[in-house]
RNA sequence: GGCCCCAUCGUCUAACGGUUAGGACAAUUGGUUUUCAAUCAAUUAACCAGAGUUCGACUCUCUGUGGGGUCACCA
């Protein structure tokens, strides 16, 4: 079939994957599948000092955990013998010729392959922008290739384009000045011009391009990973920067994602990251989780001292606590501390705000002692019930408060009632004694 | 600087000549609550500017301004 979509992701491995990269994937492999097409991954190593296997691999993987699958799969490297047979052709039409340079950097060649320029006006017929028109004239004669066997960028680029019959090149838009070299040399090796659809930027606070040195880790697909972010959020928020399904709705999943997806939402204009966003994503998809799904996430995030058993205890205190997976160490550390053997603190904190110093506290201290002491059943629920008419009386944070700090030692934390189910009776009581008797 | 692209709340966006310019995130306020979250409700907040075209412009045209991309023997 001549008019199947054949689409391309095509990064270099010389890096992480960026978030960048990830939209451009996504795009690209949402209108092979709108499309029924395929979807391919071009791995573009013809920059032999900067690519490295393990970042191809790292490329590959992330793709994989993203969802994105591709169908088909090029290494670039290995297709130099095509690239030779077309930059030879090229020479041969006249179309290009061995220029002799002036070494002026380490590592330049005093040889290259130049391409002559037809110094023509190009016409680029762009899905997202529309007619964009060039000059070709100002590019010169610019370098395809090192030598035969070492292509450069643009013409490797559209010999595997052709090769492998790509009919859409969706890229970024800081692509959009190289395709009029592209076309020419398009033209010169006769193969037909694909259909062209530049996105816009995705773009950092500042509104420049998200660039690794420029703006750090942040702009690495791993980070987000490595954070405990879902995939099916990170593609969702990606999705919606830059392109809108042209109504309100904003949940997605990879599939509805494909059966919405069109040219026609998609934004002319740079898009500001916004973490924010992106995290209030994860949580809607958080929410989503089974406890299995939740607790499998979860699990390299635990610390060392806490149990999945234990985990399993506190596992909703968890779940309406955080965003993002990669806060659950922190929230060990915090609201969550109270599994571990209490510190010091000053007794002081025991005073609910509204009372004027701690005598009355440490009589409610001893009534809730007494309550719970003949407490048979132990559990949130009991000691609720137990304890709620004195709260209601006394007023609830005059009781709650203090025995809520007694238990965790800290201004927040989950109410006392869980914290007493998870601590035990025995560790409730020897808490509250220490907090009775430290008056 | 040359060439190219772009322009709606702080951010992501809806609107495809006629709307009180809508939604979401964030922010703020309030409800709920023993604290922090969560949750619910509400509020604040935008058409870059100027000329045209038109009965009528956020929507079309031009100019200006602003922002961005790109100008490699990197991709």
């Amino acid at each position: 079939m001549s008019n199947t979509v054949v689409t391309r992701f095509a990064p270099s491995p010389t890096g992480f994957l960026h978030i960048g990269g990830v939209r451009t994937a996504l795009f690209s492999f949402l209108f092979a599948r709108k499309n029924k097409g395929v979807f391919a991954l071009r791995v573009e190593d013809t920059d032999k000092a900067r690519s490295k296997e393990e970042w191809t691999k790292g490329l590959i993987d992330d793709l994989a955990w993203l969802g994105l699958k591709h169908d088909t799969y090029v290494l670039q490297s290995d297709k130099v013998e095509i690239h030779k047979k077309y930059i030879q052709k090229l020479i041969d039409s006249g179309h290009a010729y061995f220029s002799k340079e002036k070494v002026v950097e380490e590592g330049q060649r005093e040889e290259v392959i130049r391409f002559k320029n037809p110094n023509k006006k190009v016409v680029i017929n762009d899905l997202i922008r529309g007619e964009v028109t060039v000059d070709t004239t100002d590019l010169g004669d610019f370098v395809i290739a090192r030598s035969l066997e070492e292509p450069i960028f643009h013409l490797a680029v559209v010999v595997d384009d052709y090769e492998m019959g790509i009919t859409h090149v969706i890229r970024a838009e800081e692509h959009l000045s190289n395709t009029p070299r592209q076309i020419l040399i398009q033209e010169a090796i006769g193969a037909p011009r694909p259909i062209y659809a530049h996105l816009p930027l995705i773009l950092a606070e500042d509104k420049s391009k998200i660039s690794k040195r420029k703006h750090g880790e942040k702009v690495s697909l791993t980070y987000y990973k490595d954070r405990g972010y879902l995939a099916e959020a990170i593609i969702n928020f990606v999705a919606l920067i830059g392109w809108s399904p042209g109504n309100d709705r904003e949940i997605f999943s990879l599939d509805e994602l494909i059966e919405a997806f069109s040219f026609d939402g998609v934004q002319k204009g740079g898009a500001v990251f916004n973490e924010e966003k992106l995290r209030w994503f994860n949580r809607q998809y958080l929410e989503k989780l089974s406890v299995e799904e939740f607790v499998a996430y979860s699990e390299k995030f635990l610390p060392e001292n806490v149990s999945k058993k234990l985990f399993l205890h506190v596992l909703p205190l968890v779940r309406e606590k955080i965003q993002t997976f990669g806060e659950i160490p922190e929230l060990f550390k915090g609201e969550l501390s109270f599994i571990n053997p209490l510190g010091d603190y000053p007794k002081e904190s025991l005073k609910w705000k509204q009372e004027p110093d701690l005598v009355s506290t440490k009589i409610y201290l001893k009534t809730i002692i007494d309550t719970l002491s003949s407490l048979e059943n132990f559990s949130k629920e009991s000691v609720k019930e137990a304890l709620w008419p004195l709260a209601e009386e006394k007023g609830k944070g005059n009781i709650l408060w203090p025995m809520r700090f007694a238990l965790s030692g800290k201004d927040r934390s989950p109410d006392p009632f869980i914290i007493s189910e998870i601590l035990g009776k025995e560790e409730t009581l020897k808490r509250l004694t220490f907090a009775y008797e430290s008056i």
